[in-house]
DNA sequence: TAGGCCATCTGGTCCT
DNA sequence: AGGACCAGATGGCCTA
């Protein structure tokens, strides 16, 4: 059975002001249980009750005073134990906080360096990645053809035009096709559009958007670019 | 209002 | 032993 988790809200500004307020708790626990720890003495079920002789007043004081002793150092053990336990929990937060921040930034740049689209809504991480896995893949795609062509030139093989980027669709192009070929599976076609060199993405917004607005169903083809997770095949 | 996305906390596991 | 990584849980925010 999952333990349920209490998310604690952090009103501190730093881990400091947490750990002052923390020791600050403990303290008064620790005096709660110095006071818990003073009544054995008076519990039937002690055993200096039981099992000791009688002891003279003066005994009976020092007893009194060692078991009070333990009794702290036990409560302060427990105490520092438990303060170790959240000051570690506490470092663990950060380091997982800053883990996590790390990982939005590297996948800020990731996003940077894609095409974005017309609406310019920030992609969400999952179709970061995937919009990123078949940019690559069209990337590496275009290559390949543009390789094959080199091998070949002419009739042979004609590297479609989309697929140059040195040639981009030109307005009056086959929109169609321009979005069914060049993909592992025609759905991800669209890919195509984004083969253009990552580096520069104002190149890579004419080549993409640059006069194809109005022939192009961004808002379909987004989904598109993006869910589309058939061409993860070729790569598992 | 339900569902998606996200940040954060947390405990467990693995690695150095 | 301590840090990194991971997955589950939870709550907040936003949008259709």
């Amino acid at each position: 059975m999952p333990s349920k988790v209490v998310n604690v809200y952090c009103p501190f500004e730093s881990s400091s002001d947490l750990l002052f307020s923390l020791r600050e708790e403990e303290e008064e626990e620790e005096e709660e249980e110095d006071c818990d720890s003073l009544q054995p003495s008076s519990s039937p079920s002690s055993p200096a009750s039981t099992t000791s002789p009688m002891p003279t007043p003066q005994k009976s004081e020092e007893e009194k005073e060692k078991r009070r002793r333990r009794g702290r150092s036990r409560v302060k053990n427990e105490a520092v134990l438990h303060t170790i336990k959240k000051t570690r929990r506490i470092k663990a937060n950060d380091r997982e906080r800053n883990r996590m921040h790390n990982l939005n930034s590297a996948l800020d740049e990731l996003r940077s360096i894609l095409p974005s689209f017309p609406d310019d809504t920030k992609l969400t991480k999952i179709e970061t990645l995937r919009f990123a896995h078949n940019y690559i893949w069209a990337l590496s795609e275009t290559l390949r053809l543009a390789d094959q062509s080199l091998e070949k030139p002419q009739k042979d093989l004609l590297l479609p035009g989309y697929l140059s980027p040195a040639a981009p669709p030109s307005p009056g192009s086959d929109a169609g096709s321009w979005m069914s070929s060049a993909s592992p599976a025609s759905s991800s076609s669209s890919l195509s559009i984004c083969a253009s060199n990552p580096s520069s993405p104002a190149t890579s917004e004419d080549y993409c958007y640059g006069h194809t607005d109005s022939l192009f169903p961004f808002h379909s083809l987004r989904e598109e670019v993006i869910q589309d997770t058939s061409c993860f095949a070729q790569y598992q």
